[in-house]
DNA sequence: AACCTAAAAGTGGTCTGACCACTTTTAGGT
DNA sequence: ACCTAAAAGTGGTCAGACCACTTTTAGGTT
C-alpha cells in the first residue's frame, strides 16, 4: 500500500517501521527504544515478529538488549556482525589472503593521505609513537597501524578497517620486534617529513619482513 | 560447559550450533537445510527461537528461505545486508563523503595492481571497452569501474565496492558524456601501456570532472 | 506402463497466551 | 527523608494453533 512495492517478509517490514520510528520519535543512540509488547501493538503484529526483526538487528549490532531493562539503540562503533559473517567466509585460504590485501590498501592510502597533508604530517602522535619505539619497545603493530587511520580522517574506514584487522591472518596484535625498529622509525620519519614515496617503502619493507618471520612467531 | 564461556542468548547459541551442524553435515551453498521444527526437536529449543536464528542469518544474506519449501544455505553473493546497515549509518552526510573517498580508493588501487602486471593490462577487456566509448558512446560509468576491481582480481574486494558503489552518491548509474570520451581514452590507453601516473591522472580527472557536473545531470 | 490430478504431508509465516528471570518503579513503613 | 519489599514492566523462551504455499504421495485415467 506504500510507495514501495509490499515486503512480503513482515519482519523485514518491521526493520523499516523500526527505521520509521527511530527518526519519528528522535531516537538516539543509547536510548531506549519502545517495549516489544509496545511495539507488537503499534505495528499490529505479534510479539514474536517483533523479536524476529530486533533480533536480527542485535546481530547486526544496530541494537542492544538488555533483559529485564529494555532495547536500546546501539551506541555505535561494535559491529559484531563481521564475527558471525567472518566464520561463514573465512574458510578458503584465498578469501584470507584477499582481506590482508584490502587491509594493506587501507593502510597505504592512509599513508599517502597523510604524507600530502601538513596538518597531519604534523600530529603530535607520530612523535609520541617513535618515543615507544625508541625507547620503551613495546608497542604493539595493531596500534601503529590504527594511528595511521584515525589520523587519515575517514570514520567509516576506520570501522571497516578494523572488522579486517580483527581477522587478518597477519599477526598484527604481537608487540614489534627489535628487528622491525629501523624500518619503522624510517616509516615515521618519512611520515612526518611527508616524503610519501619512502613512507610507502618502510611500510612493504615491514610488512614483507612480518609476513617472512610470521611461523617464527608461532 | 563448553571450551566458550557460556553464551546467555539462545538464538545465538543456535546460531552456533547451526554452522556446527552444516559443517557436519556438509551442507553446501543451495542445500537445503533441516525444517525449523527439526531444529527445534534436535536442538531442543523452541521453534521461536529457531526462527530468531534463521532470521537473522536471513537478515545476513547466510541462508534463502522459500514459504512451503524450506531453508537453504545461500549461495553466496548476495549480502543484502548492507542494504539495511546503509540505511542506518548513511544518514550524515560526513558517511557519504566517507563512503566515496573508499569506492575511490579502491579503483585506483585496482588501477594500480593492473598497471603494474602485464596479463593484466594485456586483457582484451581494456581494447573491448576502448571500442564502445569510442564508437558506440553509450557506457554506463559503473561498468568501466567494474571492470577494473574485476581485472584486480580480489573478489573480496569486488564484494565490498560493489557494495560501496550501490550507494554512492556519485551518479555511477548514468551514461558516460560526450566531455568525458578523452579523458577516458587517455584512461584506457595509459592502462593498456602500463602507465600508472599517468592512468590514475586520467582517473582523478574524470573523477572531478564528474563531480562537478553533478547537479547538472538531475 | 505412463500420465495426469487431487489429496495429503511437509514447511515456512504469523499470532496468541503462558511462564520464567531480571530490572525498574512504586508503595508502604520506619 | 530513607530504606525495603512488593508490584509492574521487560526481555527470554516455549507450546500450540492456524494460515499459505510447496512438495510428495496416492489414486485413477488413458
Amino acid at each position: 500500500m506504500d510507495t514501495k512495492q509490499e515486503n512480503k517478509k513482515v519482519f523485514l517490514e518491521i526493520v523499516n517501521q523500526l527505521k520509521v520510528l527511530i527518526d519519528k520519535e528522535q531516537i538516539r543512540p543509547g536510548d531506549k527504544l519502545p517495549s516489544e509488547r509496545v511495539l507488537s501493538e503499534r505495528l499490529n503484529v505479534g510479539r514474536s515478529s517483533v523479536r524476529e526483526a530486533l533480533r536480527s538487528l542485535e546481530l547486526l549490532g544496530l541494537i542492544e538488549t538488555r533483559q529485564g531493562g529494555g532495547t536500546f539503540l546501539s551506541s555505535g562503533q561494535n559491529i559484531q556482525l563481521v564475527e558471525i559473517l567472518a566464520s561463514f567466509i573465512l574458510r578458503e585460504s584465498r578469501t584470507v589472503k584477499e582481506l590482508d590485501a584490502i587491509r594493506k590498501m587501507h593502510e597505504k592510502e592512509a599513508i599517502r593521505i597523510i604524507c600530502s597533508d601538513k596538518d597531519l604530517t604534523a600530529l603530535p602522535v607520530w612523535e609520541s609513537l617513535f618515543y615507544k619505539i625508541e625507547i620503551e619497545n613495546d608497542v604493539v603493530r595493531d596500534h601503529i597501524l590504527r594511528e595511521f587511520i584515525i589520523a587519515s580522517g575517514n570514520r567509516l574506514a576506520l570501522k571497516i578497517w578494523l572488522q579486517l584487522a580483527a581477522y587478518s591472518a597477519t599477526p598484527l596484535k604481537k608487540t614489534t620486534t627489535k628487528q622491525e625498529k629501523p624500518m619503522l622509525i624510517v616509516l615515521l620519519k618519512s611520515l612526518q617529513l611527508g616524503f610519501q614515496k619512502e613512507a610507502l617503502a618502510a611500510y612493504d619493507e615491514w610488512m614483507n619482513y612480518i609476513k617472512n618471520n610470521m611461523d617464527n612467531e608461532k
